[in-house]
RNA sequence: GCGGGCGUGGCGGAAUUGGCAGACGCGCCGGAUUUAGGAUCCGGUGGGGCAACCCGUGAAGGUUCAAGUCCUUUCGUCCGCACCA
């Protein structure tokens, strides 16, 4: 018999594959469509295990899908705009594009060596023209409808990049791309204004129910949506009001100072001209000095300064100090706080070191805490104290009381807050779509005319990798003509965010070749929503916000056919080497060539998806993937031999008697594979259990083969079944079976085997007999008894009765085909 | 600090609704085949005990005829957020 030989397999059907256009989608209204989607890779030279695990599990969803008759997209393309390509051309001086092209020509032929159903006519690169044009386009149409906009700002700038960065983009601090410390900045840029949207994408959150919590939660956290009162203060010897926001207007009266930002645009005003004046300074100087992080960290120490002035509370009239302090944030709220040390933990933290009064205005109703004597805040639920006409109030009902009394008196307005800020897009490199504006003297910012895109990214320019955009090296670049009065003008210099080309790319795939519009509506509306996307969690609030905002913002405009991009989202885990991600600086790399080269992308695909569930991390293990090699010869051994004799064999011969309870257990087997791999796949994505009954049932076909009788039709039937249900995990093997059991189409377009649930049913079963819980015998009876009747059964069993004699029974349960238990005392 | 997940054999992991814990694979042990090795096929494999039996899902308690699964407490671990007023 032929080896299994996967290197000479796979090419053969690759090959036939593209040669067939097999995986070619177009609409089909008879057909219900399913939209699947994996994210889609930055062209950053190979692919890693990541990749291969991502894209595996998306691959077997489609062609899974496509054999139970949907009509599936499942295109592909890349993120290819960033600054990786920038940084190999300032080193190696080759252009951007060159290196970007090159890598993906590499990814693209490693995919297609994994065998991956991707319709490449849909194929798109985020840095071709054709494509950007529309990335400016709807850039404009964000211009146009005042959701974007420039404004000099302090920002995140990272040393290393050499760019600005977005909020989203800085973790703990340090720039999420190459982990330099982040720092501010004061420029002018340009910001899209998501927070317009805030509410929508906290409120729709609710309608992903095909999201995993985790992933939401944290969108929920990012978005930080707190409801409150700002409240006006007075300022003693001054007209001016204090405005706070507070979200909890229940403790207005134990307020016992304020504190402002030491940016907070009052200080000077205040402070000027005062013996406070040189010391406020001081102290903003030495904030100065310290990191966003440091900044931001609840481990800084508090420190603050009394500014010389007292503010009035408006509820009581009392006289508080204002202070400056580290602790309050100018880019959240007013920049200004109430403080109530007797109810806030950082308010009291403040107080004890710089010994100002706590005043206690809840009661916690607990003996245990001595209200008068704190010794920290108390920050549960209680009833007002201390605080006037409000006294005896729960702090709850007290909220909207005291914020309806503010309101009333028009010394306070409800007033909700956000943590999400506008999303600064520009980036000062080059390798990125020029932002489409122009700025003009007379006429001020203006968008270029939509007849003239794309504005092409220029060639002649330097990387030097050092200050402003490259595109300011270009000589034809920078001049323009205003679009509004023909006169001299300058373009844009800095470049977009690659997370904007990201943001729409799955409605481009719906029609990617389209040169007229962004995309055909009526093509978007076939398609959209995704059905099912698949990525990794680190995306969680970047991609995943941005994409949810471009297209709630596109369905605005009337563009997209849906409010929330993606039904169903899978995030796959890492994949682990040794307890740890794999990374070069560990030297725990495997890479995906090396394992393809050995043993071939079937078995790479195998491993991957059989060694633990997608959402799970998942640790390598070479000798796992011996293993999943081992099967693969096992499934080309067996159905090979099955096939032989199954020819061999004269047609329709009844099977010999002695043959059928062999019969049997192969064909119950095989039904059981085929339910548990469908309910596997298409429930709940868990391709581990899916594989392992597909295992089952080649175990099963060994242990028919060895029973030594032999049904031609039954064999032949076990062959073919077994070759369907790994189809869509290991295809290319199956493409080959399948033509060695005489077809000629291919197993990607067969149908999807049905199950015969009564081929399933045996006719007898063991049930476990308890007494008492503890098992004490098994028993073989009909399947479907009743459980009165199980029990009966199980009582005049002899290896029972023992068990029973002499007591008393004082409970009897059966569970039909499961168990029967026994309770008795004595 | 807050929020979320996870703790099951030597290892990766099963157990869909509370109903026989450990499916499937890896590893290991044994047998067959083989000049030998490898490959292959068959069998065994949670721990203790010759055995009947006993013990076992991080720990402790509880509910139940019955708990990996439900409840309470607790420990460990991973992830996310973190002075957001």
């Amino acid at each position: 018999m032929k080896k299994y030989e996967p290197a000479e397999i796979e090419t053969k059907w690759q090959h036939r594959w593209e040669e067939e256009k097999l995986f070619a989608t177009g609409e089909d209204a008879e057909r219900e469509n399913f939209y699947l989607l994996e994210m889609f890779p930055y062209p950053s030279g190979k692919l890693h295990m990541g990749h291969v695990r991502n894209y595996s599990i998306g691959d077997v969803a489609a062609r899974f899908l496509t054999m139970k008759g949907y009509n599936v997209l499942h295109p592909m393309g890349w993120d290819a705009f960033g600054l990786p390509a920038e940084n190999a051309a300032i080193k190696n001086g080759i252009h951007p594009y060159i290196w970007t092209k090159e890598n993906i020509g590499e990814m693209r032929a490693q995919l297609k060596q994994l065998g991956f159903a991707y319709d490449w006519n849909r194929e798109i690169a985020t840095c071709n023209p054709g494509y950007y044009r529309w990335t400016q386009w709807i850039f404009i149409q964000f211009y146009k409808a005042g959701l974007a906009y420039k404004k000099k700002n302090p920002v995140n700038w990272c040393p290393s990049c050499e760019t600005v960065l977005a909020n989203e983009q800085v973790v703990d601090g340090r720039c999420e791309r190459c982990g330099a410390e982040v720092g501010k900045r004061d420029l002018e840029q340009w910001y899209l204004k998501i927070t317009d949207y805030a509410d929508r994408l906290l409120s729709d959150l609710d309608t992903l129910d095909g999201w995993p919590a985790k992933v939401k939660t944290m969108q929920r956290n990012w978005i930080g949506r707190s409801t409150g009162a700002e409240v006006d203060f007075g300022i003693k010897e001054s007209d001016r009001k204090l405005r706070i926001f507070t979200t909890r207007p229940d403790t207005l009266f134990g307020v016992t100072y304020m504190v402002l930002a030491p940016e907070h645009p009052y200080v000077d005003e205040l402070t000027s001209g005062t013996d406070y004046e040189a010391q406020v300074a001081a102290f903003r100087d030495k904030l100065q000095y310290l990191s966003d992080r440091d900044r931001n960290s609840t481990t800084l120490e508090k420190e603050g300064l009394f500014i010389g002035r007292y503010a009035v509370n408006p509820l009581n009239g009392a006289e508080i100090p204002i202070y400056i302090a580290n602790y309050v944030l100018m880019d959240y709220g007013t920049g200004a706080i109430m403080a109530v040390p007797a109810h806030d933990t950082r308010d009291f933290e403040f107080a004890v070191k710089y010994d100002l009064p706590i005043i206690p205005v809840i009661d916690p109703g607990n003996p245990d805490i001595d209200t008068e004597n704190l010794k920290e805040a108390f920050v549960a639920e209680g009833v007002l104290i201390n605080s006037g006409a409000f006294n005896g109030l729960n702090n709850k009902e007290a909220i909207v009381k005291i914020t309806d009394y503010l309101e009333a008196e028009h010394i306070g307005v409800k007033s909700v807050n956000f943590r999400l800020r506008d999303w600064l897009i520009s980036r000062q490199r080059y390798w990125g779509t020029p932002i489409p504006m122009i700025y003009c003297k007379n006429c001020g910012w203006q968008p270029e005319k939509e007849e003239n895109l794309p504005v092409l990214l220029p060639t002649d320019v330097e990387f030097s990798g050092k200050g402003e955009s490259p595109l300011t090296t270009s000589k034809s670049f920078r001049a323009a003509v205003c679009p509004v009065c023909g006169g001299e003008a300058e373009r844009e210099i800095d470049t977009m965010d690659t997370f904007l080309d990201s943001s729409w790319y799955f409605l481009r795939f719906c029609d990617a070749r389209n040169e007229e519009e962004v995309f055909d509506r009526a093509k978007a509306g076939y398609w959209m929503p995704i059905d099912q996307y698949i990525g990794g969690v680190e995306h969680a609030i970047l991609h995943l916000l941005y994409a949810r905002f471009f297209t709630k913002f596109l369905s605005d405009i009337g563009w997209a056919p849906v409010i929330e991009p993606f039904m169903n989202l899978l995030t796959q885990g890492m994949v682990l080497k040794d307890g740890a991600k794999m990374s070069k600086s560990l030297g725990n790399v495997v890479s995906p060539e090396e394992i393809i080269e050995k043993y071939g992308a079937d078995t790479a695909r195998l491993f991957i998806l059989f060694a633990s569930p997608p959402e799970k991390e998942l640790e390598w293990s070479d000798a796992g993937v011996e293993g999943s090699y081992r099967f693969l010869n096992r499934v080309y051994r067996i159905v090979n031999e099955f096939l032989e004799i199954a020819a061999g064999s004269p047609a329709g011969e009844p099977p010999a008697a002695a043959g059928a309870d062999a019969a049997k257990d192969l064909t119950r087997a095989m039904n059981a594979a085929i339910k548990k791999v469908g309910e596997d796949i298409g429930r709940r994505f868990n391709f581990n259990t899916a594989i392992s009954s597909i295992m089952e049932f080649v175990n099963a076909m060994y242990r028919y083969k060895d029973a030594g009788t032999f049904d031609p039709g039954l064999a032949r039937r076990a062959a073919e079944t077994l070759i369907l249900l790994l189809s869509p995990f290991t295809p290319h093997i199956c493409e080959e079976l399948w033509e060695a059991a005489g077809h000629e189409a291919s197993v990607y377009g067969e149908a999807w085997p049905e199950f015969d649930e009564d081929a399933l049913t045996l006719d007898t079963v063991e049930i476990a007999v308890q007494i008492n819980g503890k098992i004490r015998g098994r028993l073989q009876v009909r399947t479907g008894l009743s459980p009165d009747a199980l029990v009966e059964a199980a009582l005049a069993d002899e290896a029972i009765a023992p068990f029973v004699a002499g007591k008393e029974i004082i409970k009897k349960i059966g569970v039909p085909d499961k168990l029967v238990n026994i309770v008795v005392k004595g």
